[in-house]
DNA sequence: CACAAGGCGTAGA
DNA sequence: ATCTACGCCTTGT
């Protein structure tokens, strides 16, 4: 089993209206301290969305609360559209921690 | 096998 | 609070 894949599968049980940050997702994925990686693997995942089989990569954001980027399409912007329309909040820029799925 | 790059993280100034 | 520097792990060439 791949770092890869295991990211992958990790990242879509993340539920609607909640968010992970790099690092978390790095270590729920067994790796701890993988986050440079995670975002690696976010940067080239297949396609973000909610459906089986994609990855909702927008639900991944940095520790501090920054978005963080987005290569998917609309970029950053559509980041920030598709949390807001989640649910997610966002305080000057930043998402609360009580939206981080925590472990 | 070696190297470069990437949606990060933390510490210090 | 903002910015720079350095470290981290995995993947693709």
């Amino acid at each position: 089993m791949s770092f890869r894949k295991r990211v992958y599968g990790t990242a879509e049980r993340v539920p609607s209206g909640k968010v992970i940050s790099y690092s978390g997702l790095a270590g729920l994925a067994g790796s701890l301290g993988a986050a440079r990686a995670v975002g690696t693997l976010m940067a080239k995942n297949p396609y973000p969305g909610t459906s089986p089989g994609r990855v909702p990569c927008h639900r991944v954001v940095r520790s501090d609360g920054s978005p963080g980027g987005f290569t998917g399409p609309g970029g950053p912007a559509r980041k920030r559209d598709l949390l807001e329309k989640e649910g997610i909040e966002f305080i000057c820029g930043k998402i609360p921690k009580r939206f981080f799925v925590r472990s």
